[in-house]
DNA sequence: CTTTTTTAGTACGATATCGAACTATATAAT
DNA sequence: ATTATATAGTTCGATATCGTACTAAAAAAG
């Protein structure tokens, strides 16, 4: 990133933070550092998914057994940061595979509720299972703490950029 | 995540690391954060984008310039954890709007180099611009010093992701 | 030097992503 | 009670993503 002075408050902020970067580096440094690891970690959960699912396939039954089963599309758009309509897609291809079942809402007309299907549920704990081994060889390179470290500092950083979107 | 235990060395893990979690569950937040997050900055740059300009465009831009101009879409693509057709792709749209320019490579007929042009450099700039304010907001949010401890914690994360990934 | 193998980038096609616009339903305003 | 506005989910279409297979060029093997 270019040496070009942001507000003065950045100047101040530089010598709180990194006497040697800029914070708007330091950031872009961040953001591209979770870019790949994002992919990175993708591609090692897909590795164990059957030809043709993805991560988000995953991750919305996971979501549906971890948190809480019967959601609708918009609260699991929402908790992954995704328009709906990819929602709607990935639920789509969900339902079609049996994995999950699509019902009313008796509550409101418009909306659906996801449940997680029993093949589903086994879906997800085979992709668990068949995972856990190349978890326990990452378990095995990283230092003890640093995972501890880590998960409180970026579900804060989540936490700031979803309530700072909100804002604008 | 199910709290079914892993291999025996896990349940060693458990009481090294956290005592109310199991290493799985662990990872699985530690990703799923990392998702939100990447989706989040995605969303944040891509507000101060000319319309249909995406991430990538800009952080292949941004690479350019930062890291080395005239590389190689293989070094792209290693470079961003995607696949070549990925690159491939991109590249056509950013030369299409004429912010880099494809050459052959002068010492290998198979391959190309990727410059970036003024138009390029000017689009850069003028994202980089653009997001400051949004990041001087996040840098008033984010209480110094997190992200000096998250950078070389997520940096190492990487390098073992990558590392770990070329092994199997 | 010739042949075989590997590599860089692309073409193709299937699927994923997602903004805009729509319908049906719920809520708010009158 | 009626009308206006907002909302949940979908459809549509344009574009992005990416695995497979290909061509052309380079490197390795013989």
């Amino acid at each position: 990133m270019d040496r070009k002075p942001l507000a003065r408050r950045a100047g101040q902020l530089k010598a709180a933070s990194s006497m040697s970067e800029n914070p708007l580096n330091l950031y872009f440094r961040l953001f591209n550092e979770i870019g790949i690891i994002g992919q990175l970690s993708r591609s090692l959960l897909e590795a164990h998914l059957p030809p043709r699912f993805l991560l988000q396939h995953f991750a919305v039954l996971n979501h549906l057994v971890r948190v809480k089963d019967g959601q609708m599309p918009l609260h699991l758009a929402r908790a992954f940061q995704v328009p709906k309509t990819s929602m709607t897609h990935t639920l789509a291809i969900l339902a079609k595979a049996g994995l999950v079942e699509l019902r009313d809402n008796p509550d409101d007309g418009r909306s659906k509720c996801v449940w997680i299907t029993e093949a589903g549920k086994a879906f997800r704990r085979n992709a668990i299972d068949n995972l856990a081994p190349d978890i326990t060889r990452l378990v095995a390179k990283i230092p003890a703490g640093h995972i501890d470290t880590l998960l409180p500092l970026l579900t804060e950083l989540r936490c700031i950029l979803d309530t700072d979107r909100d804002e604008v």
